[in-house]
RNA sequence: GCGCCCAUAGCUCAGCUGGAUAGAGCGUUGGCCUCCGGAGCCAAAGGUCACAGGUUCGAAUCCUGUUGGGCGCGCCA
């Protein structure tokens, strides 16, 4: 109650004293009668935007006026005269309809400067989070082909998120669930083997439904540099008596024939060659995109080891599992749910929900406290089945947290580039990392907000790469580095950083810049809480451009030794939250560009 | 038809969960290095926050409706 102690962490001197300050003398109005005992109170305080209203603010009084029946500005004025005596303000006034408005003084703030290097990259770091058990699932793109630039972006997103996460405090798992069972992947495997009997010679009329794209080929003359015509078979045997229906049944008989003349095992094989070469380059391709996942999980893993029938034997069990038309199904309209979902296919084939639900299962049975899906936008209709699910099993289906990214819409030459797998017409991911940097695309990808529809101009971002965002931040970064190579070279002391006199950094410049330091923690806490990593791409930009402001105005070594330690930690600090806001984005810090 | 997402400067987007005079980048116009990196800095112009109501001390933000755009509504994944 009213608790006041000096905190470990000069950063937190700026809001959190400001809030136990501000609660003491909240209790002291509950004492004096002027408040009701029971009285709840959230003591906020946001930054102040302008410089005439100080440095922070409060509505505490505005927001109590009205239970308390008083005047917000008197009641603003009893808050004040109750305040306890603090050396760290300077100045309380009340402002427009009941605002009371905080000025620190000056040194106060900029204590944080010395905090930061003392913290390093645990600077802004916090145990928010508690330990507690998370895993996150993102791109999880069937092996069926190369990542696209779609994906792309819920690659950025996710990983930048569990770095995020993971700063504040929560226990991060990271993982990719493969889809390598169920009829996606037959139809990759009849795509490989009719590509492959094209190179044997024979005539075959490949399939406007089968995966088109070149990488097909290539896996194909995999199989046949390795094996030669070992599963050669006629054109004619493999054609025959496939016409004149439905597209899909025709596929569906293509994959009834790869299976019956190359037998199981065959059929395993190509099948395999093609699941480890899409595998394999979308692993390369994430982990040049710098995402690297903790666990890759395998849908067939997960039949192979009896999760997806506990699964549907817990979903039996709680009595919302029953056949019709042939096939088994999960009332899931008991759950809100807009209909019913099969789980188990007339044909005995679980559906790709059934081993979904398994492995949602699983990931709670592992103990995480918190699912978080990251989903392309167009399976948001997906979603309510999927809590059905886990309520239906008994679990609370607030565990599982669904973030939605939408489609990137790209632009080429002005006109919107249309995309689908099938056809093979798609950016890559690959291309966009090779022609733009994975530097400039994570935070190209990461700037938006991932609800928030985004057009990616391909032009601009590969011709006008110098006018990227991401490396006004780097720039900064590098800039810094380059300061110090500088006193180096001219052998400038630039040592005992520690003892620097900080309350000498009074300039408008350096104030904003102490300012937006200490604002990281709360950056980064905020973004966390909201998964919203774009709010740290933005941070970043804010502080870059501090800094270029001060570079700018204000020389560093050719000045006195104490002010030339004060503003050389100054920079350093800087270089270090820039440093720790970029790793939180998964884009390097560059020592010089 | 039903459901979800979205609409803010010419363009691309932020807006701290309801606060004070709505902000950046790009583009446009005009300035700034004898000096630590000009991939930088400063300034100007640019807005009926899609539209109409409502909630309250106070709305870009919350509620309802309208318009316009994206996506979804499979025994596909």
């Amino acid at each position: 109650m009213g608790r006041i102690t000096t905190r470990p962490r000069p950063e937190l001197i700026l809001k959190q004293q400001l809030q136990e300050l501000f609660a003491a003398a909240v209790e002291r109005l509950k004492r004096d009668g002027v408040l009701a005992p029971d009285q709840q109170v959230a003591v906020r305080f946001e930054r102040a935007r302008q410089k005439q209203h100080g440095d922070f603010a409060t509505n505490m009084a505005l927001s109590l006026a009205k239970t308390c029946g008083q005047a917000p500005r008197k009641l603003a004025q009893l808050i004040i005269d109750a305040l306890p005596a603090a050396p760290e303000i300077v100045k309380v006034e009340i402002a427009g309809p009941g605002f009371i408005n905080v000025f620190l003084a000056a040194d106060s703030q900029s204590q944080v400067v010395g905090a930061i290097r003392d913290a390093g990259n645990g600077y802004g770091r916090s145990t928010l989070g508690a330990g507690q058990k998370v895993v996150i699932e993102f791109v999880s793109a069937n092996p069926t082909g190369p990542l696209h630039v779609g994906h792309g972006r819920g690659a950025a997103f996710g990983d930048s998120l569990a770095r995020l996460l993971a700063a504040t405090g929560f226990a991060v798992v990271t993982e990719y669930y493969v889809n390598d069972a169920g009829r996606q992947m037959d139809i990759l495997a009849v795509s490989v083997w009719l590509r492959y009997l094209e190179l044997c010679g024979e005539q075959i009329a490949f399939p406007d439904n089968a995966y088109q794209g070149d990488y097909i080929f290539d896996i194909a003359a995999t199989v046949h540099r390795e094996h030669g015509d070992r599963y050669r078979h006629p054109g004619d045997t493999v054609c025959a008596d496939i016409d004149g229906q439905d597209l899909e049944l025709q596929l569906d008989s293509l994959i009834q024939r790869a299976k019956m003349l190359l037998g199981q095992e065959g059929y395993r094989h190509v099948l395999g060659v093609g699941l480890n070469a899409l595998t394999a380059d979308i692993r390369g391709d994430l982990e040049q995109f710098n995402v690297n996942f903790d666990r890759w999980y395998s849908e067939r893993s997960l039949i192979d080891d009896h999760h997806l029938d506990n699964a549907l034997q817990a979903l039996a069990k709680s009595g919302n599992v029953f056949e019709r038309d042939g096939a088994l199904w999960f009332r899931s309209t008991a759950f809100g749910d807009e209909k019913d979902r099969v789980v188990v296919r007339e044909n005995g084939a679980p559906t790709y929900f059934a081993s979904d639900i398994a492995y949602h299962l699983n990931k709670l049975e592992r103990g995480f406290d918190r699912l978080i899906d990251v989903w392309g936008a167009d399976h948001h209709g997906y979603m309510p089945r999927m809590k059905a699910a886990l309520q239906a099993m008994h679990y609370d289906p607030d565990r599982l947290v669904v973030l939605l990214v939408q489609f990137a819409a790209l632009y080429r030459g002005g006109e919107k580039v249309s995309m689908s797998t099938r056809t093979g017409e798609f950016v890559t991911l690959r291309e966009l990392r090779q022609e733009v940097g994975t530097d400039a695309a994570r935070f190209f990808y990461v700037q938006r907000k991932a609800e928030q529809h985004m057009d990616f101009d391909l032009d601009l971002a590969k011709s006008q790469s110098n006018e990227n965002p991401v490396y006004y931040v780097q720039y900064a970064h590098a800039r810094i580095c380059s300061v110090f190579r500088q006193a180096a070279e001219k052998h400038i002391d630039t040592g005992d950083l520690d003892g620097a006199d900080l309350s000498l950094l009074g300039e408008d410049h350096e104030i904003a810049l102490v300012n937006t330091l200490s604002r990281f923690p709360e950056v980064v806490e905020n973004a966390a809480v909201n998964y919203e990593p774009h709010q740290v791409a933005y941070y970043l930009r804010s502080l870059a451009n501090d800094f270029h402001t001060y570079y700018n105005a204000h020389n560093f070594l050719g000045v006195a030794p104490n002010l030339r330690r004060a503003r050389v930690a100054l920079i350093d600090a800087t270089r270090q939250v820039l440093a720790n806001g970029l790793e939180l984005i998964g884009v390097h810090a560059p020592d010089k560009m």
